[in-house]
RNA sequence: GCCAUCGUAGCUCAGCAUGGUAGAGCGGCUGAUUUGUAAUCAGCAGGUCGGGGGAUCGAAUCCCUCCGAUGGCUCCA
């Protein structure tokens, strides 16, 4: 069936009698006029309805949402004291949140026995309209659908009530029409959280689990999830040594093993040569700074807690950055430019500290120490868009080469005009006709020169800038998601998302327009009539971090990194000892051209040390034997255990070109 | 910071419920073996069981506390 096939339906007819039948198994709601309505609605007037099938986006998220109630009923009945509270639907899966007794993974086999009762009993999905009084009498014991219904329904009006059997649940819907829909699902995992999100509200536990339409999806799902946990960055990272965590005496803070520092250092230099062929130049900052610094810059007020303060014996108080831009801007504070020097773009592999608190930590992806590809330029106002323009193309290039990956998302994070207070504005006195910025949420709103409260709110700066950045991302023709609200206070943003092998969304990349700092530390470049002018900053990382960014790389290529990034690009075994002489000059001679080689001179056999050496992931396995020496030659292995004899010259110019080209797959 | 689970040798893990002062495999070292593409054989050395405290004649095991890790919540400049 066709999505978009629309189907002839009577006012009153139920939708039901309008699925054709040989559908009938398939089809699990109904769309009128972009309203959804479950399949026991009658339709309000004439019209042509489409069909929800289950398979589709919206129908698999019905069908999470009717697991989600499936759940609970089963949680109500095999514990008589829980109190549902409300459900969710994320990319495959659904929470659900109780008020209950703790309970364990253990329990799971119980309640998704429960569940299978319930689905084999087929039970009707009943939705029945009800004035918001008799609404909240039917969840009388239940104070969380109780808000629910006074939050969402507005008194005097009514809303829906879903019935399965002798469970009830306060919900717009739409419902699978029964519970034998819900052919396919598994409960996931469990957690806690409290009420409303607010730490001081009580703790609710939450369920997590997926649903699909068929067992089939449901066991690839969780086969996806198996190959998340084996290629665990923080597993392939110890089966690599590329790092360690000591959680005594530097928690957070990761150390890089040779190997790991090989494969930072290769993505470090890479940016370097971009970063060169765009003019961002590369500048170096120290990490400690007075407090002075971070007051100016105002994350002291903000981020104090989660910085790393400390005072020295006399009285001096510092702290490690926790951001990179004050230090660059110490740089840039170092001369006078002209408008004509502009835009200064500055930028640096810059580590930054943060004291994470000890339940946000995890692995590289979010350790307290960690090195942005970072970079700050000052622009005039009118180059935005050019340096936009400009990093939006060097963006998905760089993904491309070192992960091959063409699918990448665009969000576009704008203001929320209806809370301009929330902003750092520009604002005009209406009485002494003083230009300045403010932040109306925080800060006095007043006049700084006369005091006058009457103030004019001028959007254009924003206005320009978010123009600006539209007009790049159409400009080049790439897609994106405006997020009004979503814009920092200090201007608006893009961040670039990619999906990884593992279908997986990251946030790496992201462009940030900054008013605010520039004003903070009085910045400014002289115009062509020499008067004072206020740079813009463009925040912007690539990579993001390094750290989370080997994570993501180890997990998407399950540790077989490309061949320029790979830490032991050859390994080279000798048949046994009378040929220990000539794997020692194959090894020399692939040191000698640049390539990562290691030699394995002891005691045993082949086998094993094939066996042994795997989990490093070497990109090529070398054996050296008898034939070998005959031949001048050397046999290969890959990484998908072909193997293949190469003349040494040979071998050594297509490894140079395979790392040259920055190749994902291997030269053979 | 909150909830849950967890912390035993370099790594993977057993032992803990029913307390009696540690055990395996891999790795390492030594010796034998000289090996042709996912583990040749034998021997040896590694741990005050995350730290501290407590009840007990006696604690890896029970209790408390601190530290740390993992999964979530909150947060993520």
């Amino acid at each position: 069936m066709n999505s978009n096939q629309l189907f002839k339906i009577r006012k009153g007819e139920p939708f039901q009698d309008a699925v054709p039948a040989n559908l009938k198994n398939n089809i699990i709601a109904a769309r009128l006029n972009g309203k959804l309505y479950d399949l026991l609605d009658t339709s309000p007037e004439d019209g042509n309805v489409e069909f929800i099938k289950i398979s589709s986006p919206e129908g698999e998220k019905i069908l999470l949402h009717s697991a989600a109630h499936l759940l609970a009923n089963a949680i109500v009945e095999l514990y008589p004291d829980a109190l549902p509270n409300t459900s969710n639907e994320g990319e495959d899966t659904f929470y659900y949140d109780f008020n209950m007794q703790p309970i364990s993974i253990e329990d799971f086999p119980a309640i998704e026995q429960k569940m299978q009762d319930l689905v084999h009993k087929n039970i009707k999905i009943e939705k029945k309209i009800l004035p918001k009084l008799n609404l909240l009498e039917e969840f009388s014991g239940n104070k969380y659908k109780q808000d629910k219904i006074n939050e969402n329904v507005e008194d005097g009006s009514e809303s829906s009530m879903y019935i399965q059997g002798s469970y009830k649940e306060f919900c717009r819907g739409p419902h699978v029409p029964s519970t034998g829909f819900v052919k396919a699902f598994k409960l996931l995992s469990i957690s806690s959280t409290n009420y409303e999100g607010d730490v001081n509200k009580e703790r609710m536990i939450r369920i997590y689990g997926t649903a699909f339409p068929d067992g089939k999806q449901l066991r690839e799902f969780l086969q996806r999830r198996e190959e998340a946990i084996k290629r665990d960055h923080r597993k392939i990272g110890q089966e690599m040594d590329l790092f360690t965590f000591d959680n005594e005496r530097a928690p957070g803070m990761p150390f890089y093993a040779p190997n790991g520092a090989i494969i930072r250092n290769e993505l470090i230099n890479y940016m370097k040569e971009i970063n060169t062929k765009s003019g961002w130049e590369e500048v170096w900052t120290a990490h400690a700074f007075k407090d002075i610094i971070w007051k100016q810059s105002g994350h002291y007020y903000k981020y104090k807690d989660d910085m790393f303060l400390f005072t020295l014996p006399n009285g001096d108080s510092y702290g490690l950055k926790p951001m990179n831009c004050p230090g660059h801007i110490a740089i840039f504070q170092r001369n006078i430019y002209s408008y004509r020097d502009m835009p200064i773009k500055y930028s640096e592999a810059g580590t930054v500290y943060r004291y994470e608190k000890s339940g946000e930590m995890g692995g590289l992806t979010r350790p307290r120490g960690f090195t942005i590809d970072d970079g700050h330029g000052f622009v005039r106002e009118d180059q935005i868009y050019d340096e936009t323009v400009s990093l939006l193309k060097i963006i998905p290039s760089i993904f491309k080469t070192i992960m091959g990956i063409d699918e990448i998302t665009y969000d576009l994070s704008v203001m929320d005009k209806e809370h301009s207070e929330n902003y750092l504005m520009s604002y005009k006195c209406s009485s002494c006709g003083e230009k300045f910025m403010l932040r109306a949420a925080s800060q006095e709103y007043k006049c700084p020169n006369c005091g006058s409260a009457d103030l004019a709110a001028d959007f254009t700066m924003w206005d320009d800038a978010t123009e600006n950045l539209r007009k790049a991302l159409d400009g080049l023709n790439l897609k994106y998601t405006e997020y009004p609200g979503e814009a920092a206070f200090y201007g608006p943003k893009i961040d670039v998302h990619i999906k990884d092998a593992l279908g997986r969304q990251w946030q790496l990349s992201t462009i940030q327009i900054d008013f605010f700092m520039p004003g903070n530390f009085d910045l400014y470049y002289i115009d062509s009539s020499d008067k004072k002018v206020r740079p813009v900053i463009i925040h912007r990382a690539i990579y993001g971090s390094y750290e989370r960014f080997i994570a993501i790389l180890l997990e998407h290529f399950n540790g077989k990194l490309p061949l320029w990034l790979t830490p032991i690009q050859a390994y080279v075994i000798p048949v046994s000892e009378n040929y220990i002489e000539y794997a020692k000059n194959i090894h020399q001679k692939l040191i000698e051209n640049g390539i990562r080689s290691k030699i394995d001179i002891s005691d045993g056999t082949i086998s094993k040390k094939i066996k042994l050496i795997r989990s490093m992931r070497p990109a090529y396995i070398i054996v050296a034997g008898e034939k070998e020496y005959n031949n001048k030659s050397v046999s290969v292995r890959n990484r998908s255990d072909k193997t293949r004899e190469y003349g040494m010259e040979d071998f050594i110019s297509t490894v140079l070109k395979e790392i040259k080209d920055k190749d994902i797959d291997q030269a053979f």
